[in-house]
DNA sequence: GAATAAATTGTTTTT
DNA sequence: CAATTTATTC
């Protein structure tokens, strides 16, 4: 047994409350910098070590990764004093590939399947669009890889959209999807929706499997859980609709992935859903100073569709935040990198910095000023490992070996290296597949009439190239096989002949991908190259990030959730930046984007520093004006370096700010009618001057009285 | 069929 | 403007 009081010790009453609550469903509203971590860490605690709950019965889901080894690493440590094992703690999608590798014959699918990334994903779409004549101007492959997705994460059947389908542009789509379905089915792969989308149906057709995994996990935790999806809202039902021991934490001010189908209802409406639910608040930080915290708040505040909220800190009130308006996106970087020197002989590790941005893209002109001026950098993000040409090569052989079916990897490993096989010869593959629905690779073993010469020759020795690995494959040790399979393909004397110093790094990347799975080998014990393929599909860009780096961090704001770091940068914010050009057509998007900047700012322990450029260069348009994100802070806790003056920054501005003088040009008077886009129309009752901007309050029919933000809610007069 | 040159075209965020 | 797709040449 665990030492109770030492498990409480350090916990402030709410944490206290929410590690000790008892069984039913528990909601842990954990503002950022809440301790949120320390709570799920010391409950699975509290649940193994004091209440006595078995290690197995227990599952914690997680957002990444590394989230998860990090709450593995703090439950072990809280545990390893009693000698309790720590319980399953993974993502949904590493669950669900467990839970699916292991049943998903039930709802006739092989165990074998193979899990499609985005780049296939892309390429499925691709090839179907060219079936379907889709190729014209109209859509773009990735917006319909987002369309399918969206429709997935809305639970939507092929049937569904087909029937709903209105118009020839969107019976387009609908039998898009069911050829994206269908080849993918051919393949024997799902996608990283299929990978919850098929729990569901799993536990849906199996209850005697369901039945299973509820006896087994009678406990189950949910990080994050403002940015659970539909699929995921119900697997959570699905487990803990019975026994109720649903313990989700989460922070509706920190929902950041709509647009991949998160729902922010699911965290707004887990009272109803499950009643009798215990809500517990974390509102003191313990991270950021108070000015940071002020300015969090600010931002923040400027969201209406929000339940109000507030975090309190006993930290110092600490130094105000800097703004910085550089005159172009190369200015803007030298001011990070002068910034970052200054901090470091001022005594700060490098470790303790990070730069945010919104896209990756934004990332290069930083690193070229990071390298001038010598500052040491990781970056998270951008060029994955393992999206590096080489190693989705060398990936593709090995998805081959796994899954014969796999068509995409075909086609990569097929022309990796070239072997006289073009795009001809695949074109006539592929006629003859999809007319006898049959897989590349079984096609290639004996290649069809009109396929001779050179060409069928290769494909014959391919397929029996493949063939032969993979009966190889039993006798030896993975790592071992990942370098025959280099060897035998070809694939590395090819890179070898190159003699180029890019070769060279293709080859050492190769050398890394042997490593990563003598490393897979080593921690995993028996090692399976399913179970090596597995990981490296569902790792993300933070799960490769390791906090001891020795150089400054890099990384895109969604990335950084969950982080926290003593100096932050938040750069590029401009209006078309962040907010993101594509995420300012509707409040909502807006709303989704102002908690991005909240994210980003409640990072911050110690020091912020913000920035934004008046020209950017990004195809086309990027004349910078500020952020209103900027605009929404308290003038009080900033501080305008350089040229940056506040009126500079309003003048640039050609949002419809009030003028700042006169009270007789204020834009509406009392009497008025308006109509807003969410509450319909309403009567101004009271227009008054608040600092910058103008509030206005609004008697509504169907929501009573409303102060409004001009600047920000979108009026129109009638 | 493959290598090279020219044209085009797309760009958020990611498990 | 960089990366990918398409046209051209060998």
């Amino acid at each position: 047994m665990l030492d109770r009081d030492a498990l409480l010790r350090d916990l402030n009453p709410p944490q206290r409350e929410a590690v000790t609550a008892g069984d039913g469903p528990l909601l842990v509203l954990a503002g950022a910098g809440s301790g949120k971590t320390r709570v799920i860490a010391h409950r699975i605690a509290w649940l193994l070590g004091v209440r006595g709950v078995d290690p197995r019965h227990v599952l914690a889901v997680t957002f990444t990764n590394k989230a998860a080894g990090e709450m593995a690493r703090r439950v072990a440590d809280l545990l390893l004093p009693a000698g309790v094992r720590a319980p399953l703690i993974a993502t949904f999608h590493a669950a669900c590939v467990r839970i699916l590798r292991q049943h998903i014959k039930h709802i006739g699918y092989p165990p074998h399947f193979t899990i499609y990334d985005e780049d296939d994903r892309l390429a499925l779409v691709k090839e179907g669009m060219r079936e379907l004549d889709l190729a014209d101007r109209t859509w773009t492959p990735a917006s319909l890889v987002h369309r399918i997705s969206a429709a997935k994460n809305q639970m939507l059947t092929v049937e569904e959209v087909e029937r709903a389908a209105r118009g020839p542009r969107e019976e387009k789509i609908a039998a898009l999807f069911r050829r994206y379905q269908e080849r993918l089915a051919a393949a024997a792969a799902v996608d990283f929706d299929d990978l919850l989308l098929l729990t569901v149906r799993l536990f849906d057709e199996a209850p005697a499997v369901l039945a299973w995994y509820r006896g087994l996990w009678t406990h189950v935790l949910v990080d994050e859980y403002q940015d659970t999806n539909r699929a995921q809202y119900r697997i959570i039902r699905q487990l803990t609709g019975e026994h109720r021991n649903v313990c989700v934490v989460g922070d509706p001010d920190q929902s950041v992935y709509r647009w991949r189908g998160a729902d922010i209802r699911n965290i707004l409406d887990f009272e109803t859903d499950f009643p009798g639910t215990c809500v517990i608040r974390l509102e003191q930080n313990y991270r950021s100073t108070r000015r940071i915290l002020a300015i969090a708040a600010a931002v923040i505040a400027h969201n209406l569709a929000r339940k109000d909220k507030t975090l309190w800190t006993e930290n110092a009130e600490g130094e105000p935040a800097a703004v910085y308006r550089a005159w172009d996106e190369h200015e803007e970087a030298n001011f990070v990198a002068q910034t970052v020197l200054a901090a470091r002989a001022a005594g700060r590790p490098w470790d303790e910095i990070a730069v945010f941005y919104r896209t990756n893209a934004q990332s290069r002109v930083l690193e070229d000023a990071l390298r001038r001026g010598g500052i040491p950098y990781v970056i998270v993000g951008s060029v994955r490992f393992y999206e590096r040409r080489e190693i989705r090569d060398a990936l593709a052989w090995l998805r081959l070996i796994v899954n014969p079916a796999d068509d995409v990897a075909f086609r990569r490993a097929v022309q990796a290296p070239g072997r006289g096989i073009g795009r001809a010869t695949l074109v006539r593959l592929d006629e003859v597949a999809t007319r006898e629905g049959r897989g590349l690779l079984s096609l290639a073993a004996a290649p069809p009439a009109d396929v001779t010469g050179k060409p069928g020759r290769a494909l014959e020795d391919f397929a029996a190239l493949v063939a032969t690995l993979a009966a190889r494959r039993e006798g030896t040790t993975l790592p071992a096989f990942i370098d025959e399979v280099l060897n035998a393909s070809g694939y590395r004397e090819d890179l070898k002949q190159e003699r180029s110093a890019e070769a060279e790094a293709r080859l050492e990347n190769l050398e890394e991908l042997i490593a990563a799975a003598e490393d897979h080998a080593r921690t995993e014990g028996g090692a399976t190259l399913e179970g090596f393929l597995d990981g490296i599909a569902l790792v993300s860009d933070v799960d490769e990030w390791k906090d001891d780096a020795r150089g400054i961090t890099l990384m895109t704001l969604h990335s950084a959730k969950g982080l926290e770091f003593p100096l932050v940068f938040l750069t590029g914010l401009e209006e078309g930046v962040f907010p993101h050009a594509r995420s300012m057509g509707s409040v909502d998007d807006v709303e989704e984007e102002r908690r991005l900047c909240y994210v980003g700012i409640t990072r911050a322990k110690e020091r912020l520093w913000m920035s934004y450029a008046l020209h950017r260069r990004i195809h086309g348009y990027g004349l910078g004006e500020p952020s209103r994100f900027l605009l929404e802070m308290p003038e009080e806790h900033l501080t305008l370096l350089g040229a940056a003056g506040r009126a500079d920054a309003r003048e640039a501005a050609p949002v419809a700010a009030p003028a700042a003088t006169g009270d007789d040009d204020l834009p509406l008077k009392v009497g008025a009618r308006v109509r807003h886009g969410r509450w319909g129309e309403g009567l101004v009752v009271g227009v008054e001057r608040s600092g910058d901007d103008v509030l206005v309050t609004v008697r509504f029919a169907s929501v009573g009285r409303k102060q409004l933000s001009l600047q920000y809610a979108q009026l129109e007069e009638l």
